[in-house]
Order: structure tokens, then sequence, then C-alpha cells
DNA sequence: GTTGACCTTAGACCTAGCTCTAAGGTTACA
DNA sequence: TGTAACCTTAGAGCTAGGTCTAAGGTCAAC
């Protein structure tokens, strides 16, 4: 039985980070002592880690929850409701990265546009097509390259 | 001279999103009626276009406060800043893309490793990976390979 | 028996970028 | 003259996931 200091150590998150855990409903001590420390047995524990490792994937707490109802009744749940959380986390996960990869494109684009010296900024490529507005329709590159700006 | 809806309608930023801009000291409107209204000139109507623009590739608010002081005073700067600022935009999105990408594989790799039926979830792989900490060293694919749950 | 390290709770604060509300003043039109 | 649609401000609320504080109780060691 591990106090929440100990919890702490072992896990490497934060008794607060813990507290907070418990408060949105994903762990628990299930024991108490008479004045009310938390002790945590090595189920807990377990659960605790769990949560860790699902968080560290990029779950959020509260596909973590879910996940965790899961865990707790196997029986009264299938596999497919388990990958269709890891199947929308994926497509959650993919959008961003399609969103982050669009803004590389054009941050890419512009910085391939201009000399980046100690010029004055006066004709700086980058201000002018900020100030062009070439990014209207996700049609950077096309745009880009019409301004004569693309290498 | 724009009406603070009229400018709403021209960028398709809410009045409330101007307010907000102006408060953070992007963006003004140089005139005032004796009422109090805000009133725009075209300039700064460019200023605000400037604003959504880069604000739709990504760039904070802070990241356009900088921006737009070079704006204003071009031959003060150089091109060297304004590159500056984009490539630690650039440097900042394909750190995301990097987080995102190794969640990406790790998903991947679960539900590749799980069946997805309407089995029980007794002996879901993805349950089974979450409860062992397979994740432990960013060495997911190893890890999950080694436990025999990857195709 | 006292010090210092630990524990408890409720609740405030943080980021970033909006988004909305309340309470009241202005304007345009019929 | 009325009313509806607009405008103003200050400030609260939202998201997500913590992070921290205050005020107080507990515990173990010296």
């Amino acid at each position: 039985m591990l106090k929440i200091s100990e919890l702490s150590a072992k896990t490497g998150l934060t008794a607060h980070t813990l507290r907070f855990y418990e408060k949105h409903g994903l762990i628990q001590a299930s024991t108490r002592s008479e004045s009310g420390y938390r002790y945590y047995n090595a189920a807990d524990i377990r659960r605790v880690e769990f949560v860790k490792t699902a968080r560290s994937i990029g779950f959020s707490l509260e596909d973590i929850n879910q996940l965790l109802s899961i865990r707790v009744d196997k029986l009264s749940h299938s596999c497919q409701e388990v990958t269709e959380i890891t199947r929308n986390k994926l497509d959650e996960v993919n959008g961003k990265i399609n969103e982050l990869q669009s803004m590389q494109q054009t941050l890419q684009i512009l910085l391939d546009s201009c000399c980046g010296g100690p010029e004055r900024a006066i004709h700086c490529s980058i201000m002018e097509a900020l100030d062009k507005d070439l990014f209207r329709n996700q049609d950077n590159e096309s745009a880009l390259q019409a301004s004569g700006r693309v290498k």
C-alpha cells in the first residue's frame, strides 16, 4: 500500500495530478486511513499506470474514462468498442497532422521565398505574401508561384 | 469607412473577435464616431486582412504582433527578423508533427494488433498493450512486435 | 513535545484564442 | 415616435489538462 507521495515517485505523476485524476473519476485509492490519507493497493497502482500509458499515447481523459469502463468489465464489452475509440483517436490525430502539414508547407514556401539577410524588410517577400493574402484558397503554392516568389 | 459589422462581413471575423484583436493591440479603427462607433479605413482593413492571413497560416497573436511592428516600419527591420519568426514557427510546427506522428504510429500498431470484432474484450490486444505499459521507451513498435501482437 | 515533512480540501490560476453576456447607448427606418 | 438592429464596455465563460495556494490536520523522528 502506497501513500500518494510514494505513488507519485513510482509513476512520475505529481500528487496534484493524481488527485486531479481522482476528481475526474479516472483513479481511486481503494483505502483511506482514519485521518483521510489515501492508500493505493496493487490494483489501484496498475490502474494509474494504465491511465499514464494511455495519456502518453495521446488519449484524452474522456477517452481514458471509456477505456477504463471497458477494462473493469471486459466481458460486457467487445474489441469493436476498443478499436472504435482507438480509430477515432487516430482519425483525430491524422486530422491534426494534415492541418500542421499544410502550415508546414506554407511556412516552408515563405522561407524559400525570402533572402533572410540583413536587407531592409521593405521588399521582404514574406511580408508581401502576408499582405497580398495569397493564402485564401488553400492554393498557397500555386498562388505564391504565380507571384514569382518561389525559386 | 466600414462599421464593425461591415468589416466582420467583409473579413469573416466576428465583431467580437475584431474587438478582441484590438484589445490585444493587433488592430485598430483609426476613426471613432462621436458616439464611440468604430470606423475602419482602407489601411485599417488591410491590417485586419494581414492578421487574418497570418492567423490562417498558424502564427500566434504574439507572432503577429511582432510581424505587425515590422510591417509598420519596414526600414528599421530586416528580412532576417522576418525569417526568424517564420523559422521559429516552422520549427514549432515540425515538433508538433513529430509528436503527432509518434502517436499515429502507436495507434496504428494498436489497431493492427486487434481483431476489432464483436468478440468480448477479455483478451483484447489493445487493452493488454495499455495494461502492460509497452510504451515506456518510445520503443513501441519493437515492444509490440516482441509481444507477438503485430501481424 | 516540537519540528518538519507529509497529508487533506476547496477552489483559484494558467495557456490561447476566442465567445458570449449584461446593461446600456445610437441609429435608421417607417 | 417607436422599434429593431446596431453599437459600446467590462468582464465572465469556455476548452483541456493540469498546477498551485491557503488553511489546516497528521505523522515520525529527535
